[in-house]
DNA sequence: CCGCAATATAACCACATGGTTAATTAACTG
DNA sequence: CAGTTAATTAACCATGTGGTTATATTGCGG
């Protein structure tokens, strides 16, 4: 039951969603810094290690890219990653668009007796017992 | 130690951060869908159960609206949150546009010396050991 | 070479997440 | 009312996450 690796997408949007790590990425935006200068303004609330593990999260998500200089680890900020997120949000876009609307729409699908209808279609499937076992 | 609820930002990607949730985002993209036309295509590789507690991440999310007709529980997709999110990506547009071209410029400022300069600026500080207790 | 500064690892803990099966609730239908 | 369908809830389990402290590693500078 090998760990099960999460794709790039899922990566990518876990990463994103820890206002600590959002607030690394904001800091990187201003440009380069080293491990120490990232953490110095969340030391009062977490330790150094802390930081460093968000910071793995970052790199693995490819969104942080560490390197060396010396003792130090000077990191930057790759937006590539968020690329992709916001393509696949785009898809979406009709959506947050104009938000509102979408209940008054879904109630016009409900009085024309759609609902019902799309129900009734999953019937035809019988008992759902092939689990994955 | 109250159990720390998240920002909703956070709560955004944290719900797209799985391929389920995002694949059943993507069939409610097409329509209003009640839980077993969300669960069918995920049925050979989870329970229904599993699928209710995806859904139920989707709408602590906000991005799926559950109303109730009789049994069934038509959902709909509500685009809101992730204009938040791309809102939130958009800040670093500049960043995946030219995504490359990073690298080079951070070789740019390390020639300039600034990393050492930036790292210096971090010992001031002194000895950090208050934590939270 | 010694010691400190910057960072990483290890070992541990509490709680969240993603899944399971079994039982329950709620509403229609014969 | 009995049965069936849609969905939820409960109880449980394994693994992941986010934090801790303590210990290593690495590189520079006196």
């Amino acid at each position: 039951m090998q760990t099960h690796v999460p794709d790039s997408l899922s990566q990518t949007f876990a990463a994103l969603a820890d206002p600590t790590r959002r607030a690394m990425l904001a800091r990187l935006s201003k440009g380069q810094a080293n491990v120490s200068d990232l953490a110095q303004p969340f030391l009062n609330d977490m330790s150094l290690p802390a930081v460093t593990k968000h910071l793995k999260v970052l790199e693995r998500a490819g969104l942080v890219t560490k390197t060396r200089e010396a003792q130090w680890r000077p990191c930057t900020l790759n937006g590539a990653p968020m690329k992709d997120a916001v393509a696949w949000m785009e898809q979406y876009r009709e959506f947050w668009e104009q938000s509102l609307d979408r209940l008054g729409e879904y109630l016009k699908t409900l009085t024309a007796q759609d609902g019902r209808a799309a129900t009734k279609r999953a019937k035809g499937k019988g008992k759902r017992d092939g689990r994955k076992k």
